[in-house]
DNA sequence: ACTGGCCTTGACGTCGGCGTCAACGTCTAC
DNA sequence: GTAGACGTTGACGCCGACGTCAAGGCCAGT
């Protein structure tokens, strides 16, 4: 199987596949006149990178569960490296997700005061004489009751 | 104040606030010999800035809000178009929390179960003959009870 | 006069993961 | 033999938010 072929059944680039094996993530053989040959093992590799990556794991921390298929292993989460990278990995996202959720809390909350400030002004705008006036200190004469 | 010495106030760098300026975002007017100078005023720009650019925000979103504030608006987000960011974001965060607790359950479940397999592995590996091996077919003769 | 500290513009470097040429070689089909 | 579809290496571009020189101007203190 050559480059493009491989592209297209793992749905990537001929030069998503040159950068991976420059750095040295999923090397290729050659055939004589110099083109890259791969075999259904490198489709499994190849695999294996893209669900991390999907995942959104750096390349570089791929490259574990790639060595360890490499080694015979069946799955490339059977050694301890990746699984060191999976630990690592959920505590990066527990204290990502949790300081999102921090920040969205702040967000959320600096929304609705502006939200509740521009509706004060507005609400001041609709009653000229300022929100709810409560007494009337002005001439004695003249519109007793409110605004509707 | 002179570029640096608002800078040191802000916490940041001169680099950043000449960046800044770049873009439009934080002007500064000049002395007669080509030196920048900042009032209080941007001091305030440049914190609403940073209170942003802390939540995570890019530099063009926050654009709205510095412009707010330079038209004389008492917050950076007493303008509809603030308030456009600020819901955007929201709504940008709660997709992103969401994808990150989606990928956080699988890798967490990845790594349960290679962990399972390891332990799987590790146990067959403290008893010879097997996980829990329910017969002895073999010789007759010798060790009759398990390792330890 | 000279040192040292601030300022100026300009331009290149960084990080990751490729996209996108350019210029060329290889193989198949007609 | 020639077009066209593949392959090759090399190199620059991109994104965002600056960091980090380099080469020089301005100004205060001694």
């Amino acid at each position: 199987m050559r480059i493009g072929e491989l592209a297209e059944k793992a749905g990537t680039t001929t030069r998503a596949l040159r950068y991976y094996e420059s750095l040295g993530l999923l090397p290729a053989r050659r055939t004589s006149n110099g083109y890259r040959t791969y075999g259904d093992e490198d489709l499994r590799l190849l695999r294996q990178i893209q669900v991390l990556r999907d995942f959104g794991f750096e390349l570089e921390e791929t490259r574990p569960f790639v060595e360890c298929l490499r080694a015979g292993h069946p799955e490339g989460d059977s050694c301890p490296d990746s699984l060191a990278v999976y630990r690592r990995k959920v505590e990066e996202l527990d204290a990502l997700i949790g300081q999102l959720q921090g920040v969205r809390a702040q967000v959320g909350a600096q929304l609705a005061r502006a939200e509740r400030a521009r509706d004060a002004l507005v609400a001041d705008a609709a009653v000229p004489g300022g929100p709810e006036p409560r007494c009337e200190l002005g001439t004695e004469r003249g519109s007793h009751g409110r605004t509707a």
